[in-house]
DNA sequence: CCATTTTTACGACAAACGTCATAAACGTCG
DNA sequence: CGACGTTTATGACGTTTGTCGTAAAAATGG
């Protein structure tokens, strides 16, 4: 055991149902409706909780009105995506990925101060 | 002009492919099917080749053995992606990200180098 | 010019997604 | 209890992707 399963490939509006869940716990489907901004049906929601659920990236509790929550975490799901991108976008490597990252942004003093630790942090190892 | 347009949105499968027009520039059906390693219909680039000459991102030649190119740069794909991973997975920051990319992976010290040179250059923005 | 590859054109399928309509099942309140 | 609003269950439909099979068309080698 101990094995990293496959990895968890979300699509951008299973995303955006996800990144409700993580960031605001539980949810009902009327409540999660209500979470958003553009017209969308309530049932498309719905629909889209349950395929959610029977992939297993939700949870649905016994309760009445059914509360949805994520059953992943945040950071697995990153992690996947992290990887995919670093396997198409950057051939496996990460160095250029940081650069494209870095390049063409303006950062704080406090973030390049924490960015330099993140550097000697890795080289420690 | 001088427009961003849409952001470019790609699937897996379909980097794939650009991936290998990008590196082994124009190809034929053959050339692209023969790159593949695991088993894979000849047919299946064909058709994989033509929908992304439809779509617009590669190029077909006018020559006989058509040659598909790269018809998008993979910089302009790859920001597309990771604006798309930045605002999923990261919601918005990128110095988390980073910090993500950084950890548990090892580098050369020839990488700490250039990563260190890439803050500096973000530093002077 | 004909037989044998190669290349292409099409058309099919299934699974995954995104969207939603209907209508039944529940809950709540007066 | 009964009407009314909420929550669920289903079923549909269109598009995108990934995979191929067939067969026509074009290039090649005798």
């Amino acid at each position: 055991m101990a094995g990293k399963s496959k990895p968890i490939k979300l699509s951008q509006g299973e995303m955006e149902i996800m990144n409700l869940l993580w960031q605001n716990g539980p949810l009902s489907i009327s409540k999660a409706h209500a979470a958003f901004d553009r017209p969308i049906g309530y049932t498309t929601i719905q629909t889209r909780l349950n395929r959610l659920a029977e992939k297993g990236t939700v949870k649905k509790s016994a309760e009445r009105p059914t509360r949805y929550e994520a059953a992943i975490s945040q950071d697995s799901v990153s992690a996947g995506h992290l990887e995919q991108l670093i396997e198409n976008v950057a051939q496996g490597s990460v160095v250029p990925l940081v650069a494209q990252l870095l390049s063409d942004r303006k950062f704080s003093e406090a973030e390049i101060a924490e960015l330099k630790r993140f550097i000697d942090a890795a080289e420690t190892n």
